[in-house]
RNA sequence: GGCCCGAUGGCGGAGUGGUGACGUACCGGACUGCAAAUCCGUGAACCCGGGUUCGAUUCCCGGUCGGGCCUCCA
């Protein structure tokens, strides 16, 4: 039984599956003009986990994830302008560079990457489909979807109509028939990219995409839909009615998923005018671990805001290096199965907090430890740039292990000659770059703090 | 201006109509030559004001503060 909340009804729902033997989860990936940061991460890294949930509830070959790649949009024209080159050159760059930014996360890769700007028959078939339909109307090059023609326009955001005209600051263009009306398909300058289609060459909409790729790759109503929060409106509202009206009154999705935002310290947006965005790229040059940043990403429930800053860092830093600890050596290979506690509490709307907190409850349990560990997709042992468990023991690939563990011999010899001054003076220097001791039954230890 | 979400110990963060998880920090104990690591344990919180109730942190109303959306946005 998962629980999942659903943001149209605003409220927790058992998830059942129009197909158990082909669950179908669907969830807006980036638009590929710059790098991204860390927030854009967040429901990456949460749809991640929802996506090894449902593999180990229904089978791991009963769900089908799919997580686009918007590769034609006009910032990524825009960027590409700037630069002089083509748009592919744009989109090819800061794909690879959102993908390897996941892989660091530990994200797993989706079943289906479909991408625009493969898919526009997709989208000129549902956009003559709208028109056919009376939902949508060509008009000066653009194809504008009519929202007057759909009643239940505003319902999943909970936005009436009439107030969002009201407030009038939706883009009045001359050719529009309502404020609210959006666009579909618009034209290209010949020196713009686009496509041939019966209203001339152009573009498509910004919001047609999803709802082009989702029918053509998974069908007229998928189990769930996710995004960040700030997807709900418009996007996602767009898309809810260009589905529902292309398909008779089909829904596009069963359950709406949305995560909240992070936010750095003070309260403050992450921003890119503030200055304050970091990339995964920038975080892991700063001493941070995939590990580190997604357990991070985990740490708050996935629909409350996050704080994103050192101190959070620094406490997921403690805590994976306690359990590293605890693991030791982790060859790798099989995992053991996670352990029920965990799963339930993700089972309940995808309570990472809850799971963490069950995790503390067995994690002397070396095994249940891993198995819940790597349900989470955490850690990463051996990924780069991890705090793997050969570091924390001074083994590893470090430069210094040669020295150092010449100072802890050293060391040794002292305590055995109960020279305590000595000793204490050699761990006092080792402490001060950065090198903490273990004594143990086995021997002495070390780690970099 | 409209709509929506949130406010829990020093910090992070779940949850609940009736003894308030968990992590971390602090403190005490065990262990240690002393530490570290590990283990055991104590203390510590539900924004404010009303209302409903036998009883509210939990439900309702109002307020304050914070965040989001209404235009591109994870």
């Amino acid at each position: 039984m998962i629980r999942l909340y659903n943001t149209a009804t605003r409220a927790k729902q058992l998830l059942a599956p129009i197909n158990p033997d082909r669950v179908t989860m669907y969830v807006c990936g980036p638009t590929v003009y710059g790098r991204a940061h860390i927030g854009n991460f967040r429901p990456a890294v949460v749809f991640d986990v929802l996506q090894r949930l449902l593999r180990h509830h229904y089978g791991p070959d009963k769900v089908i994830y799919a997580r686009n790649i918007t590769d034609i949009d006009d910032k990524i024209m825009d960027k590409a302008r700037a630069e002089g080159v083509s748009i592919d050159v744009i989109t090819e760059r800061y794909e690879t560079l959102y993908l390897e930014d996941a892989t660091t996360l530990g994200v797993e890769r989706p079943d289906l990457h479909p991408h625009a700007t493969t898919s526009i028959p997709a989208m000129v078939d549902m956009i003559a489909l709208l028109i056919a339909k009376g939902h949508a109307y060509a008009a000066q090059g653009h194809v504008l979807f009519d929202v007057s023609s759909h009643g239940d326009y505003g319902s999943l955001s909970r936005r009436p109509l009439d107030e969002m005209i009201a407030g009038a600051r939706v883009e009045v263009a001359p050719y529009k028939k309502n404020p609210a009306d959006f666009v579909l398909w618009k034209p290209s300058a010949k020196d713009q990219a686009g496509w041939p289609s019966p209203w001339g060459r152009g573009r498509p909409g910004w919001h047609i995409e999803c709802s082009a790729m989702i029918a053509e790759s998974l069908g007229q109503t998928i189990d769930i839909h996710g995004g960040g929060i700030d997807l709900t409106f418009p996007h996602h509202e767009n898309e809810c009615a260009q589905s529902a009206c292309a398909h008779d009154g089909a829904p596009l999705a069963n359950i709406w998923m949305h995560n909240g935002f992070l936010n750095f310290g003070g309260g403050e947006k992450m921003s890119k005018s503030l200055g304050n965005v970091l990339s995964v790229g920038e975080l892991i040059e700063a001493g941070w671990t995939g590990d580190e940043l997604r357990l991070g990403l985990l740490s708050a429930h996935y629909r409350q805001p996050l704080t994103w800053d050192e101190a959070l860092l620094g406490q997921m830093r403690g805590r994976l290096d306690k359990w590293l600890r605890k693991l030791g050596d982790v060859p790798k290979g099989v995992r053991p199965p996670p352990p029920p506690a965990v799963v339930e509490a993700l089972a309940d709307d995808l309570n990472t907090p809850a799971a963490l907190a069950a995790i503390a409850g067995i994690e002397q349990d070396r095994e249940v430890l891993l198995g819940a560990l790597a349900f989470l997709g955490l850690p990463s042992l051996g990924a780069e740039r991890s705090r793997n468990a050969a570091d924390m023991r001074g083994g590893g690939e470090d430069p210094d292990a040669a020295r150092i563990n010449a100072l802890v011999a050293d060391r040794l010899a002292a305590r055995k000659a109960k020279n305590w001054a000595e000793s204490d003076r050699l761990r006092d220097a080792l402490t001060a770059e950065g090198i903490v001791l273990e004594d143990g039954p086995g021997g002495t230890s070390w780690r970099r703090a």
